[in-house]
DNA sequence: CCTACCGATCGGTAGG
DNA sequence: CCTACCGATCGGTAGG
């Protein structure tokens, strides 16, 4: 009895959230606080009630954001083949960020607004992601799984830049769903645009 | 005689290159006049005798930058195969990516600061150069130079997603020159990351 | 969360 | 291209 109706949105929460959104679409510096307030649906001066800066905000939602990609590692198989996690991996990518995709734009690009410390260790973390890429394809590589003349370095970059791509095109609204994004990307990046080379090759 | 000595570059085009890159790095709305007048040597009020606003300066350079992606159609063979076609669409593309990735920044993410007229015809280039690859895609799947498989929009956005990141990380200083990234993700990109599944074939 | 406000900075201009 | 400036808007704060 002493509980209170539960509110759909506490202040925190729904300023966080327009921040997202607009972030995402106006960027960090096109974005006012004024945007944020009247999003919300308070005064401007009233947002300083829940948050500490403008640039906090922003580090609030790369650095959860990153995290939130950086989990992806509890999706990847452990003890299975290269081909297999780095299939996981691209789907547990595309889950992220279709589930969310203003935050991942967010992540994406806006980063070059925070300033130190904040700027590096939002970098070291996103090194730490694409690393998680890196060792797979090199990997991949060594034992011959993947292709032996690839460049691991350009193969991640390629990699990455369809999977960062995903933000910018997909909507909850269109044909498929994440999953069967995840799949789609998943085919093209690891086996081409090319038919299957196979002679008869079931597929 | 009465030729001026060739100066290193005209008033305007100092402006505009400075915006550009400052644009490409701190996006338009990050960017001050104040910026591009001290990146230039002149006082902010200057700039004004060389263009009409800050937006006009935005949509020259997006303007001209999509128009530079869109001459790619100049490269590309006319009676070839697609996979030839492609290939040299996907070569034409990170040519002009790599060589000046700092417009490109531009063209592919500040073009959301434009307003009407600019943004509408900004965004008709931009959907003219996507059905170039649709085209080639489906053209492909058609005549099954393609994996029949693939869903050609979502093929598209992998493609394009790849090659939009390259101004992203390229850097002139790096391993490989511009012809060199584009084979490799040529490759990446027909043949995808997993080793010729043909037997003994060559490659 | 609002009232009332601050100093700094913004894009842009008049006149030379 | 500079001097000198404008009104508007910015992120943020004091005090309630």
């Amino acid at each position: 009895m002493a509980r209170e109706e539960p509110v759909v949105q506490r202040p925190r929460e729904a300023i966080v959230e327009a921040a997202i959104a607009l972030f995402g679409k106006r960027g960090f510096a096109g974005t006012t606080m004024r945007d944020i307030a009247s999003e919300v649906g308070v005064l401007p001066g009233s947002l300083y009630a829940h948050i500490n800066s403008k640039e906090t905000l922003l580090d609030e939602i790369v650095e959860l954001g990153i995290e939130s990609f950086l989990a992806i590692e509890e999706a990847i198989p452990k003890s299975a083949p290269v081909v297999e996690r780095l299939r996981a991996a691209i789907k547990a990518h595309v889950a992220v960020a279709a589930e969310n995709p203003g935050r991942s734009l967010v992540v994406f690009h806006q980063w070059r607004f925070l300033t130190e410390p904040n700027l590096t260790r939002a970098l070291n973390k996103r090194r730490r992601y694409q690393q998680i890429f890196v060792r797979l394809v090199d990997e991949g590589i060594a034992d011959g799984t993947l292709a032996r003349t690839l460049d691991s370095k350009i193969a991640v970059f390629a990699l990455l830049g369809a999977l960062n791509w995903v933000p910018e095109w997909y909507s909850p609204a269109g044909h498929f769903n994440p999953v069967e994004v995840g799949e789609k990307l998943a085919d093209i990046l690891l086996e081409g645009l090319l038919p299957p080379r196979s002679p008869a090759g079931k597929r």
